[in-house]
DNA sequence: TGTACATCAGTGAACGCGCGTTCACTGATGTAC
DNA sequence: TGTACATCAGTGAACGCGCGTTCACTGATGTAC
């Protein structure tokens, strides 16, 4: 039943699925164009009748995480603002640590200049808003703002865990930990001085 | 004047001003050994003296990194520990943008592995806890939870802003916007529907 | 103070490697008539 | 339906490159007596 179609089938979704296989095994920045070819079952310069070179694979393959990701946030629900600000960082921390290789790759510089990289972030970023749903009625400058904070913790948040920097605490899951962060954050002003009493460690 | 001292004088000091300005030229990841020693005016092998490999060099240079983040974190001040912790974010913001492959370097996989580099970024998100200062008021496991969110903060919108993914708004500086984007997250219980009530985009 | 020797920080040449990319090619597939 | 031809997706060999690292070495420096 397999289908015998012309010379290799679908090279490019064969070097596509390779790609993102080695990047995890390899790394990001070891990954070489060579090693996808031969993963694939193919010759070493196969590859350049579906990619100009070695940068614009890397760059498809960043696409493809982007709308993973995208994905992934829009499953995020919750009865409130905050719950669901929390499921999306929680999702997005559950994908750098599914995918801590792609997640590098997609933090890297081959997304800051390629174009339709730059678009597939920018739907990841749109995702976010989407999910957290917060556009009926609030201010849509702070909305926004806030929104960027949760990208921002959810990128830094998946950094540091990847990297063993933070972790949960003993017996706690990584969820748990991430909610316990997200919410220490979002919520700062519960219980910390904001303005105008005196803080905590001025010798004023 | 000059000190004419045994051979180099100080090649290890040399090796890492030169790596550390190589970085941010050609990029963490393309930064070679060979390079380095070029630049120090030295033969390609005359930094095995002082660095057991490539790796070595890298992972001091992360070390000098990190010591530099603390220094300038260490400057964070304001009345409120609210303008602390914008300040904080603030100043990795500015490091971020001033040595973005050392703040790329930092976030690599150099970084998890060695011991040393560890401990040094151990001591970035120390400097972190110390700056904020919430220490005495304060539900301690909270406070922490939050120190961690503020480093995953600077650490998140450092990387976004690097790499382009957002940017101030027209005519606002980066310490601006970055303050706003801090105040609303921190900030995000006083105008978002926190518990209890009705969230703004759920059929229900 | 002089001398013999150990140490140490460099040099220059060489190694083997895997890489990205190019070349000329081949044979399968699609298509116009 | 058959045939001639264009296209297209692969192959295999080769290129030049810069890399990390090793080797045997040299000559400056430090030190014991």
């Amino acid at each position: 039943m397999r289908r015998q179609s012309y010379h290799h089938g679908d090279l490019p979704a064969a070097l596509l699925r390779a790609g993102a296989e080695l990047v995890e095994v390899e790394g990001a920045d070891r990954l070489s164009l060579r090693s996808v070819a031969r993963a694939a079952g193919v010759s070493a310069n196969a590859p350049y009748r579906h990619f100009a070179d070695k940068d614009d694979l890397l760059a498809a393959l960043a696409e493809h995480g982007c709308a993973d990701m995208v994905d992934r946030i829009a499953v995020a629900n919750g009865q409130t603002a905050r719950d669901r600000l929390v499921a999306v960082v929680q999702l997005g921390v559950q994908f750098a640590l599914e995918r801590p290789q792609m997640f590098r790759l997609m933090s890297g510089s081959v997304c800051s200049t390629r174009p339709s990289v730059r678009t597939a972030m920018d739907a990841v970023q749109a995702a976010i808003v989407r999910a957290v749903g917060l556009d009926a009625s609030c201010d849509i400058e702070e909305a926004t703002a806030l929104c960027t904070g949760i990208w921002a913790l959810t990128h830094g948040l998946s950094s540091l865990i990847v990297a063993g920097h933070v972790h949960p605490g003993s017996g706690e899951g990584i969820d748990a930990y991430v909610a316990r962060v997200v919410r220490a954050t979002v919520e700062a002003a519960k219980f910390m001085v904001i303005e105008g009493l005196p803080p905590t460690n001025t010798a004023q």
